[in-house]
RNA sequence: GGGCGAUUAGCGCAGCGGUAGCGCAGCAGCUUUACACGCUGUUGGUCGGGGGUUCGAAUCCCUCAUCGCCCACCA
């Protein structure tokens, strides 16, 4: 046992830990062990991202899940690794790179040379979040750390196309496909972010060509008409049948386009004309198909105007030609008017510049395996948690769509394709001299959906893989619920025959206090590693769990993390007393000298760990964070300790020994409780409270992470050392018994310092170590038992469970006047009570139809509330005496 | 337009059919020999509004309101 200082200190101790911990090579999880798997996969950061407060608490989450199975004898994988995120570190190091004046466009470096710095910047700024996971105490096995561009990983990539090709799932279309014109590449739909924006709907007049007037049309994006090749009209549409089969003149491009009939317009929106703009508005695109439209290309892929839109136009960025249009139109008095309009642009979730639809070649993939995903979910044999995620789920698996997973981008997998000519070949390696690959890259999630597979050594049948697959937990946000949990499980039914995990949890979003999310524009976003520093990383990992509750976002306040520092604290000097008692550490407890106190402490013990185990679970870790602060600090703390300096301080040395082996026993419990939630401290105070050194070597005794898990305890430990509820009803007798005699100080201001001599009247005299603990609780120096006793007038008096008075002398330190309106309000609330309760008992209805139990309940309330108003009108009247 | 969630003490939350609870904050005291990152005592609520079911509703049902997410090709 070595002594330890006054305040916890995690600075010192954290970094010690977790190198200790990797040195020893607790993380590494064995294939071959005997002991049942359990397993996670960390959904992978991005490669060149930093620690967030999100990260703190999805990764904490695993960290928790990981320690707990460990402790439970589950040999563990938790394995790690990074995600090349092809859009956001190329546009990281594209900006980068602009900055420093190495290029304008990567264009102009090229292809190879670019990626060359695209690795450069990954060697040196990737794998920061992964040493910031290690200072939170993640317990990765970091010997298998994996990262999507590894190049077995990208085989693996490949080898899923290449397979799907052939199954017929993957094909290559021309398709009108959401564009980002800032990253100049196609994305799929669930990057695009629709976002309500205040715009306008202007109303244009085409002329009609061969008749007098105008057809009027309204849009939101005048640009476009510059591309227009028809005017729409719904067939039924008794208004417009006068212009079947005309056609009108389309201004500033002065050509004639036909008006035509389709479905697909509403005659109740706008004029019920509509202009038709194939090659850059999806619903138009559909109509031109239909009717055999020319696709006028009028918008580049950087988003300005192509010379399809005329000289006028041509260049200008699409915003800049929405305003030149307008005022053309205008001057050519063809603006007939411009209403305000709110309506939803669909916005790239990357880049958050407007999405443009583009007609372009592209790569698709209909989805495998979605019949048997949709009913993994079903079914439950895979749970989400909390629940309600299942029908976000299953509405979108429902109405899947297929994936465009082709990327103009450089960096990440490319498209294992292969072009001589007008031949295409989809195969992993070259076919040969003169074949050139395909340009494009495919979407970061046709790596990602792979991960629980093709990190554990897939496709080869590994030991890992065979140990570890599936994994049993996956913990992750619910914004990639499409683009990565949806997408994982089909993968695991296609190429594994089995979902890759058990159980997914959803944490929720992160906000501060206000509620807003966080942001680096708002600056309320902290960095995990400061508050490391302040706090430590155990406070940061308890204070976000404390308030991260299931299902539920997390409004963060740093004053959650103080509270976490504060509770390492009281962890910290909680053990700090009893080490400051000499004394054989865990010595047996001998249940005949146990006291009340000893066996209360026990039963709440139990408790908690059965609390403990029903939170686990239910993934309900704000609850286990709870039960933990609460039976620690309100009860062992508070109460137990407060008793044990009773014997503590006595002379007693066969009860002190006892009283040691108690706190021995809690303390070594708890620190297992805790551990999961408080790796850090828990080690080291395991080591330093001299626990280890009593368990097996590969049970505790290097580590408290192997510690065995604390079980309820056993029925028959409970006989032994006689532990009954009696007792726990008991001693919250004698807790209110407590407190009513502190308040009673406080009332009247009676110093700390001065001690009390108190007086028993009537009934049968406390035990002598219980009298002893309730004068250490209220400060007394004596308890006199008296069977004759005339109290001072209105001198204080409270009411033991066990019967008679018990008197409070503290003559000339009281105030009568204040004492009878102390227990006159007192009685105020116990009047109120009794009426409500026989107001209940008073309904002739509710004798006859509540359960016995219920009415029994009621009734033993009533008199407990009666025979305590009798008490207190007595006492009041001692005090008008 | 659909779907989901939230609404309980000043703030953050728990309770989900039988006496409204926890943590912070607040207030009043305290150098009580583990801890001021602490100790003791204590004030706050007609559980968003309105209906209904029930002996009994914060808890179940209906409805409205406010806030927040997600999905949806009305230009």
């Amino acid at each position: 046992m070595s002594e330890i200082s006054k305040a916890y200190e995690p600075q010192a101790v954290e970094d010690k830990w977790y190198q200790y911990w990797l040195d020893q090579k607790f993380f590494r999880a064995d294939p071959d062990s005997k002991k049942p798997a359990y397993s996670i996969v960390i959904p992978p950061p991005n490669v060149t991202g930093v620690l967030t407060l999100g990260h703190v608490l999805n990764n904490t989450i695993q960290d928790i899940l990981a320690r707990h199975a460990r402790m439970q004898g589950r040999e563990v994988l938790w394995l790690p690794g990074t995600d090349h995120a092809g859009i956001a570190t190329q546009a990281v190091v594209e900006k980068a790179l602009r900055k420093e004046g190495a290029m304008k466009h990567r264009e102009d470096l090229g292809r190879e040379k670019f990626l060359e710095k695209v690795w450069e910047w990954k060697e040196k700024h990737g794998g920061i979040i992964i040493q910031q996971l290690k200072k939170l105490g993640a317990s990765c096995d970091w010997s298998r750390e994996r990262f999507t561009m590894d190049a077995e990983y990208s085989r693996c990539v490949q080898m899923v196309f290449v397979k799907l090709y052939e199954k017929g799932l993957i094909y290559r279309g021309k398709r009108m496909v959401n564009w980002d014109p800032a990253a100049r590449t196609a994305l799929s739909d669930e990057e695009v972010e629709m976002v309500e924006e205040q715009g306008h709907l202007w109303h244009f007049k085409y002329p009609l060509i061969g008749g007098e007037g105008f057809v009027v049309v309204a849009t939101t994006r005048p640009e476009t008409m510059l591309g227009d090749e028809a005017v729409a009209v719904n067939p039924a549409d008794p208004r417009y049948t006068n212009l079947h089969g005309k056609k009108a003149l389309l201004p500033l491009r002065e050509r004639a386009i036909p008006i035509i009939t389709d479905e697909l317009v509403d005659p109740k929106f706008g004029t019920g004309c509509v202009k038709v703009t194939p090659a850059h508005d999806p619903a138009d695109y559909e109509m031109a198909q239909r009717h055999q439209l020319p696709l006028t290309v009028v918008i580049a892929p950087d988003g300005t105007m192509t010379e399809a839109a005329g000289a006028e136009f041509a260049g200008l960025d699409r915003l800049e030609a929405r305003k030149a249009v307008v005022a053309r139109m205008e001057e050519l008095g063809l603006l007939l008017k411009v209403e305000n309009y709110t309506h939803r642009v669909g916005y790239s979730e990357r880049t958050h510049v407007p999405i443009e639809p583009y007609l372009s070649e592209q790569w698709f993939l209909r989805y495998p395996a979605v019949a048997e995903s949709t009913r993994a979910v079903e079914s439950g044999e895979i749970k989400f948690h909390p629940e309600r995620w299942g029908k976000t789920y299953l509405h979108w698996m429902h109405h899947i769509r297929d994936w465009c997973i082709s990327r103009q981008l450089w960096w990440g997998h490319r498209v294992p394709v292969w072009h001589l000519g007008t031949g295409m070949r989809c195969q992993v390696e070259s076919p040969g001299a003169g074949w050139t690959q395909d340009t494009d890259v495919l979407d970061t999630w046709f790596s990602s959906w792979l991960w629980p597979f093709a990190t554990m050594g897939w496709p080869t049948k590994t030991e890992t893989l065979k140990k570890f697959y599936p994994t049993g937990d996956l913990v992750t946000a619910p914004d990639i619920i499409f683009f990565w949990v949806a997408r994982m499980i089909m993968a695991g039914y296609e190429f594994m025959g089995e979902a890759p995990f058990r159980n997914v949890y959803f944490t929720g979003i992160i906000r501060d206090k206000q509620g807003r999310k966080m942001s680096k524009s708002l600056g309320n976003s902290p960095d995990p590693l400061e508050l490391i520093a302040k706090y430590g990383a155990d406070a940061l990992r308890f204070g976000v769990m404390r308030s991260a509750p299931l299902g539920q976002d997390v409004l963060y306040d740093e004053q959650q993390v103080e509270l976490g520092r504060n509770f390492c604290n009281k962890l910290w000097n909680a053990c700090r007393f009893r080490q400051m008692h000499p004394g054989e550490v865990q010595g047996e407890i001998n249940p005949v000298l146990l006291t009340r106190d000893d066996q209360w402490i026990l039963l709440r013990l139990d408790a908690a760990i059965r609390e403990m185990d029903t939170a686990f679970a239910e993934y309900k870790f704000s609850d286990a964070a709870a039960t933990l602060y609460r039976f620690f600090w309100s009860e062992y703390c508070d109460w137990y300790i407060e008793a044990s300096k009773a014997a503590l301080q006595g002379a007693d040395a066969a009860r002190k020994a006892n009283t040691l082996a108690v706190l021995d026993f809690v303390l070594s419990h708890t620190l297992r409780l805790f551990h999961p939630f408080l790796p850090f401290i828990t080690e080291e105070l395991w080591h330093g409270m001299g626990y280890s050194a009593d368990m097996p070597a590969e049970q505790g005794g290097k580590t408290i992470m192997f510690a065995p898990w604390p079980k309820p305890l056993e029925d028959d430990f409970k006989d032994h050392y006689g532990l009954s509820e009696d007792v726990v009803r008991e001693m919250e007798a004698r807790q209110k018994l407590v407190i009513e005699i502190r308040n009673v100080r406080a009332q009247f201001r009676i110093p700390a310092n001065k001690r009390l001599n108190l007086v028993l009247h009537g009934a049968t005299d406390f035990a002598p170590d219980e009298k002893q603990v309730i004068q250490l609780l209220v400060g007394a120096d004596s308890i006199e038992h008296r069977t004759e006793y005339q109290p001072a007038k209105g001198e204080p008096v409270v009411y033991p469970a066990s019967g008679g008075k018990l008197y409070i002398p503290i003559a000339g330190l009281f105030d009568v006047e204040a004492e009878k309106a102390r227990l006159a309000k007192e009685l105020q609330k116990i009047e109120g009570e009794i009426a409500k309760v026989q107001q209940k008992l008073g309904n002739p209805s509710f004798a006859e139809k509540v359960p016995a139990q219920v009415l029994q309940e009621h009734q033993q309330r009533l008199a407990d509330w009666q025979s305590k108003r009798e008490q207190l009108q007595s006492a009041l009247a001692n005090l008008d005496s």
